[in-house]
DNA sequence: GCCGTTTTCGGCCCGACTGTTTTCAGTCG
């Protein structure tokens, strides 16, 4: 059975707590909290790097210690030190240390104090009164937890990005119009990195000191607001009805730089920033920088400033995970990231002839409204598990009226099909009616349980049709709904450079998939990454914020993605015969290519 | 536990807020 890289930052992560909870020195909890997270954003699979004897230790963070206890349990599925820590401390410490307010000192103190080891049972001594009793702790303190076990019960674990933002954008509009003398008001935190679920919503905004009180409590008072958690002279936080944490935080105009590169976070990114800064003889914090050798303090308007000050690029929120991107920035190796308005074409959008909710003209209508120059209607294939696709006839009809359409408008319509590849990789229509379409997105709809072998073979089949020309939403995943198919990522991402066959990132915000860890692996090897909103309503082309937004967390540039060809050059690569296509891929001259290389900091397998 | 254009040993990010406190520990991000 494969271990992910996610179930070994897991096993550092619990490392980290567990230390925590021992009292142990702060500095390796932090080597291992970083080294779980470097593992959780690796683009390539850490099991697999160990059998292709890589060299762990490249790995920014990871040193001898986690490198052989990385060994050990890739080995025995243990780790010895990891058990003895388990052993050392009462049952239950890291259950309670999973209810917000509770951390290390305080759920030792309950476990070792009154026994408790579950939540069902700190409820019980909140009502009992024994919780208060405790030293440190009182009535207040144990109401707060109480409701903070209510509230874990109503809502679990974190908000997809699609909701997350436009609650956002609906409580930013709600303090502005409340607020006028708030400005510059933006989500910063993991909403402005664009991951694609969001812990709670960070705003930071600007204010004169004496209005900035005032703003929390208009933040307080608003109607969506279930619950208030924290609220300070400078901040703000609360929960709405939704069950979403919002924290807001102002400052002043003049150190505005400083407070939003502080709240964008990451933790990591920053720990990492700061120690950068410390070395030079300056100290960060959210007002400032401040020079360790004379205590002068320097703010800073915006963040380019700021970076700037301490001789950096502007780093991109979505890159500031704590990885590389400090060393790349260093040497002036960033990437130069796609933009929205980079995108020339949409090449997986759905009408009312399969499951869209529009007229083929209101699409084609919306393509022309985002300014591209060629779009691509891919209603879905008549097979099981899909509803209402198109027969072979309907998409023979279909083709001869999109061509009709052709001359009324300024946007080139290509004739395409989302075709369902079914379980045993062969596709839903015949070969000779796919060799008359344009664009061809084959994907996974059905027989999602099939395991890892089985998955990657039926899609490497497809890969091999020579009229594939994309694998739409690859993992089939819905954000927080369902699990994505088992498949090998790297077989998959090889066999698709091989046969030039694009991969789709889906900007469907429940979708986002490609995800960014597998889109870095696929420009790594040369895979073309086609940026497509899977529209099924005019309203959503505008979605493709979404799945540009992953493909910057893949640090990829324009020239790594298909639809940011211009038309010529797209049609180019349609008309070549796969895999030959991909040299009109790779030798575009439309955009420039990167100043230098990222540098990889790894020897990747 | 990790790391190095000050260092292979001695450092390691920084502040707001809360509650139980007469000066601060704990938690969070």
């Amino acid at each position: 059975m494969a271990v992910s890289n996610e179930e070994i930052a897991e096993l550092f992560e619990s490392m980290a707590t567990l230390l925590e909870m021992k009292g142990d020195t702060v500095f390796k909890i932090r080597a291992y909290q970083r080294a779980a997270r470097t593992i959780g954003h690796l683009s390539f699979s850490l099991e697999q790097a160990v059998r292709d004897e890589v060299d762990l230790k490249k790995i920014p963070g990871i040193g001898k210690a986690i490198s052989e206890k990385t060994q050990e349990y890739l080995d025995t599925g243990r780790v010895r030190a990891y058990d003895e820590l388990v052993g050392e401390l009462p049952d239950g410490v890291l259950t309670l240390m999973t209810i917000p307010g509770i951390g290390p000192k305080s759920a030792m103190l309950i476990t070792q104090e009154l026994g408790i080891s579950t939540i069902e049972g700190i409820e019980k001594s909140i009502l009992d009164g024994s919780l208060a009793s405790l030293p440190r702790m009182g009535r207040r303190t144990a109401g707060n937890i109480l409701r903070h076990i209510q509230s874990m019960r109503t809502k679990d674990g974190r908000t997809p990005i699609g909701m997350a933002l436009a609650v956002a954008e609906e409580t930013v509009a709600a303090l502005r119009a409340e607020c006028p003398g708030v400005e510059q008001l933006y989500p910063a935190g993991s909403l402005r990195r664009w991951e694609e679920t969001i812990g709670d919503i960070d705003l930071v905004g600007v204010a004169p000191e004496e209005l900035q009180a005032g703003a929390g409590d208009v933040l307080a008072a608003l109607p969506s607001v279930k619950e208030v958690l924290v609220h300070g002279p400078k901040k703000t936080s609360v929960i709405l009805e939704e069950g979403i944490q919002v924290d807001l935080r102002l400052g002043e105009a003049g150190s505005f730089g400083a407070m939003l590169q502080y709240f964008s976070g990451s933790q990591q990114h920053n720990i990492r920033l700061r120690d950068y800064a410390n070395r030079r003889g300056y100290s960060l914090n959210e007002y400032g920088i401040t020079n360790l050798a004379n205590g002068e303090v320097s703010s800073f308007p915006d963040e380019d400033s700021f970076y700037a000050f301490l001789g950096l690029p502007y780093i991109a929120p979505e890159l500031r995970i704590g990885f590389n991107e400090l060393e790349a920035a260093q040497v002036n190796a960033l990437p130069n990231l796609v933009t929205v308005g980079d995108l020339k074409g949409d090449l997986h959008l759905h009408s009312e002839w399969s499951d869209g909710r529009d007229p083929i003209e209101r699409m084609i209508e919306a393509a022309v409204e985002q300014g591209y120059q060629y779009m691509a209607l891919t209603d879905h294939s008549s097979g099981r598990g899909v509803a209402n696709g198109l027969s072979n006839d309907s998409l023979v009809e279909q083709i001869g009226i999109l061509r009709d359409l052709q001359s009324q408008y300024p946007i080139t319509i290509l004739c395409g099909t989302e075709v369902d590849i079914r379980a045993d990789g062969a596709l839903d229509y015949p070969d000779e009616l796919l060799a008359e379409l344009d664009v061809v997105v084959a994907s996974v709809h059905s027989a999602m349980g099939q395991d890892s072998d089985t998955m990657t073979q039926r899609i490497i089949r497809a890969m091999e049709h020579p009229s594939v020309t994309i694998i739409g939403h690859p993992s089939t995943r819905l954000l927080s709904r369902r699990q994505p198919v088992q498949f090998d990522i790297e077989a998959l991402l090889r066999a698709a450079r091989e046969t030039g066959t694009a991969m789709e990132v889906n900007s469907a915000p429940e979708r986002l998939d490609l995800k960014d860890t597998h889109a870095h692996r696929a420009r790594e090897l040369g895979v073309p990454l086609a940026i497509n909103t899977d529209s099924h309503h005019y309203t959503s082309l505008g979605q493709s914020r979404f799945g540009v937004a992953v493909a910057r967390r893949a640090w990829c540039e324009s020239r790594h993605i298909l639809n940011t060809l211009p038309l010529d050059r797209f049609l180019a690569y349609i008309r070549t015969p796969k895999p030959h296509r991909l040299e009109v891929f790779d030798s575009r001259t439309d955009v420039p290519p990167a100043t230098s290389t990222p540098p990889s900091p790894l020897v990747t397998p």
